[in-house]
DNA sequence: ATTAATGCAAAGCTTTTGCATCTTC
DNA sequence: GAAGATGCAAAAGCTTTGCATTAAT
């Protein structure tokens, strides 16, 4: 289930300026394609693969998966899209402009979003002493919510 | 491949630690379980399933993949080893005492070892104000290292 | 004797790939 | 009509599971 986004305006231009940098890259706008932008656009939760064919089997019956994950693979290579590791289980997408990092419990698997910010000084730390380059969006945070540890102690790995 | 530990001092005593903990924990010692742990004992690297199984079959032929799942899932539960999801690919294990935190380049796929303490104000903040306990070694850092960085701009995933 | 741990084989889940066909530019 | 994108089906990568058997306590 794709639940759709609060702010509906801007939805239509967003959605053209996509359609743009697709052709831009040398892509085309073919119907499976501009499902799947669709949705991404329309929805402000971070969709797993399957969310995604899901809803676009929905909106274009007989699309097939190995479409959806190559469309998803072409927008994350042009920087449309991005995906978040979160730990055991599928990786989860959504549009780039959305820049947050990602808190996934362990326990309850809930994905809290966090203002890329929060990661700077840690970015900066880890850049200065290790010559590395942080890629905040690219790798949840795993660990464990207020209510989850409050709770029990079990972790789902 | 695995590659020995620079120090040797205190392996068996670290072994026969473990050896308490397995059994303090109601399991017992069997010979696959043994080998498992000995082979971590060994390594200084991070391990995927997959070289635990390869090495573990040199010491011990015929000892089923299964088994090695297990006994990593039982060691993980009580503690004994830590894995790391490293974005794509396995998950990698190692000694839970060597606490620390990961870099994953995704170019070259490179291991940084980084002390926890890198992630303590970050851990600090988040906790404070979302309430979250971030578990520094469950996730790697994705990012690109140095040299990658230089090099290139492609991206494994 | 109990109960945990193993081996084997099969299945599971997510994602990728080969190839012939169809679309878009 | 050339290059890209799709559908289908099969495979691949990693891990888990069921079940009968073996081994540790």
């Amino acid at each position: 289930m794709v639940t759709s986004r609060t702010t509906r305006e801007g939805a239509e231009a967003e959605q053209r300026r996509i359609h743009d940098e697709i052709r831009r890259s040398g892509g085309r706008l073919t119907s499976p394609t501009r499902t799947v932008v669709a949705i991404l656009v329309d929805s402000d939760r971070h969709l797993t693969a399957d969310d995604l064919i899901a809803e676009a089997d929905r909106r274009l019956p007989g699309i097939a998966p190995s479409t959806i994950y190559r469309v998803l693979q072409r927008l994350d290579e042009i920087g449309v899209v991005e995906h978040v590791h979160a730990g055991t289980g599928p990786i989860f997408y959504h549009l780039r402009e959305r820049g947050h990092a990602h808190l996934v419990c362990n326990s309850c698997g809930a994905i809290t979003d966090i203002p890329d910010s929060v990661l700077d000084d840690l970015a900066d730390a880890v850049h200065d002493a290790y010559d590395f380059t942080i890629e905040p969006h690219h790798a949840a945070l795993l660990g464990r919510c207020a209510r989850c540890a409050a709770r029990d102690t079990t972790t789902r790995f």
